[in-house]
DNA sequence: TTTAATTTGCAACATTGTTGCAAATTTACG
DNA sequence: CGTAAATTTGCAACAATGTTGCAAATTAAA
């Protein structure tokens, strides 16, 4: 993970590489990132940060991260959405998004498996498929 | 897709079956459904049938279907919630909804492959998968 | 350090979803 | 069929979530 200071100094080149001023409420949005081991939503940030972040702060910061390609939306059946941070290879023009999702049934928690491969999925003739978004839903390992 | 008189016929035994009144918003709802090709999301029900459902009634219904198994949700990167007609093997206690989704970026439709199998995926170990959701998205037949 | 550009916070508003309750509709049953 | 019981609906009021314009504050550039 790394000291605070290296953190810090990680958040600061992320938000640079994206010509992104670098602020105290993008610093610690990235920063609840990093610390949370899985995906969060947009109350999360309201609830962890205590009353610090307005709200509109929260949603253009979260839009703007998305644009850049900092971080990334993962499918839910519900009406919240959920954010994860890409990995290093991602940028604005090029996104290595390209794992699937794991929901824990009992802790709440979404997180990238990274290592598992997205399958190839097979589409009946005169479709084209263009992405696939996979959320496996289960018990994870901290849970079992 | 049958004459109207048996799309009727075949939405009372729907809903007898589920034992719930025939009431002619149940009765309006299926039938948008069934017309449509695609799964719908909350506010198309308030476009398609003008003013004369009521929002809080749409929501009910809708809550209602879900729980007893007569309609399924499809995830999506937003806050809206999609659904969809369950096949006729469904029931309140026991689904075959082991099919994966379509979102077409041309026509904006999301649609039910039923034919196409969910492939199986190869979790990290400690842990269990329960349920696997899959939205491809791409152009569909019809677009291309 | 001063200026220009960007970002933030507030206010006001729009949209979406929820709850309680009385009126209306549907079902069950004689 | 007609009546009583159960279910469903619509309204009002509210809660939560998301958006926009604009002035003040902060950050970057010189």
């Amino acid at each position: 993970m790394g000291t605070k200071q290296q953190i810090t100094e990680r958040i600061g080149s992320i938000l640079r590489e994206s010509k992104l001023s670098v602020t105290e409420t993008r610093t610690r949005i990235l920063e609840l990132f990093m610390k949370s081991n899985g995906a969060l939503e947009h109350s999360d940030f309201e609830k962890l940060a205590g009353q610090s972040f307005d709200r509109v702060t929260v949603y253009r910061t979260l839009q703007t991260f998305l644009d850049k390609g900092i971080i990334h939306k993962i499918p839910t059946t519900d009406t919240s959405v959920r954010y994860a941070l890409c990995k290093s290879e991602c940028s604005e023009h090029h996104h290595h998004d390209h794992h699937i999702h794991f929901k824990c049934e009992e802790c709440g928690n979404t997180i990238c498996l990274d290592e598992t491969d997205v399958p190839q999925i097979q589409l009946p003739k005169g479709y084209a498929a263009h992405n696939v978004e996979v959320v496996v839903s289960g018990v994870c390992k901290s849970c079992k």
